[in-house]
DNA sequence: CCTTGACCTTGCCATTGTGGTAAGGTCGAT
DNA sequence: ATCGACCTTACCACAATGGCAAGGTCAAGG
């Protein structure tokens, strides 16, 4: 099949795909005698599994080892659950760093009255170190 | 000061403040004779309120509107608060989006023994349509 | 046989926020 | 005069994705 009908099969736009061959994630596809890349139903479980990995967060660079392991028979499952465990880890984190912000927002939003008057708590808040919200970048 | 001080003093990088001022986040600063930036307390404060707008997650466009507001004296407290709890969703919807992850990834990995076997039920989840988590890009 | 529309190709630019590096100017102290 | 610490600008990079442009291909219908 063409990239059109891969990339509707698997949920992966055509020019991602066509960006994830370039970056080595998966082989360069086979190519009529046009140019055009041909799939098989290979490639899509593999498109398939690869939209899968997106959908739960994991990056490109994880993903590749996920496929790595994926292909390697002889793989031992502790090395797919490590993986694992280091990205629940990730998500954890980014999820407590985005709760902290949320809460301190939230603080700052429920004392704003909202109304025609200029004062303020929220622009209050920034003025000050409310930025103590310890957030480490991403 | 110079920008060295400002950085240091505000907690954003020297980098970021001439790239702040690139983008037309904050005002050009005078200069000395010999070109160096020159930042007031005034400055400083300012560059604060980035910071501690930063440490919350809005984004630098956000920060802008944030800052005119702050800016205008005759602002009403409700278009404020507006974008604060729009912030606010975006990060509960984040905070959501990430969570699924979490937790369909955790079903997967307390399945899995994580032992020498081959046999990995994450890696199946991957292969399977557990992509249905349908997360959206952010 | 030719046109039209839908598809494919490559390549380059933009995004968001931040870091790095390089080549050079300046300043204060020794 | 020179050294180290600072400043300047101007590029490149990241991650993952979208968009556009200029051109080739293919199948259907006239």
């Amino acid at each position: 099949m063409n990239i059109g009908e891969a990339a509707k099969a698997s949920g992966i736009s055509a020019k991602m795909i066509r960006h994830y061959e370039g970056i080595g994630l998966i082989e360069e596809s086979r190519r009529s005698a046009a140019g055009y890349r041909i799939y098989s139903n290979n490639d899509l479980h593999t498109l398939s599994f690869i939209k899968s990995s997106r959908s739960l967060g994991f990056s490109l660079d994880q993903i590749k080892q996920l496929l790595s392991l994926w292909q390697d028979r002889g793989r031992a499952s502790s090395d797919v659950k490590a993986l694992a465990l280091q990205h629940i880890k990730e998500l954890d984190d980014k999820i407590t760093e985005l709760s902290a912000m949320r809460n301190l927002l939230q603080n700052l939003a429920t004392e704003c009255h909202g109304d025609n008057r200029a004062e303020c708590p929220i622009l209050q808040g920034l003025e000050q170190q409310c930025g103590e919200a310890k957030a480490k970048k991403t």
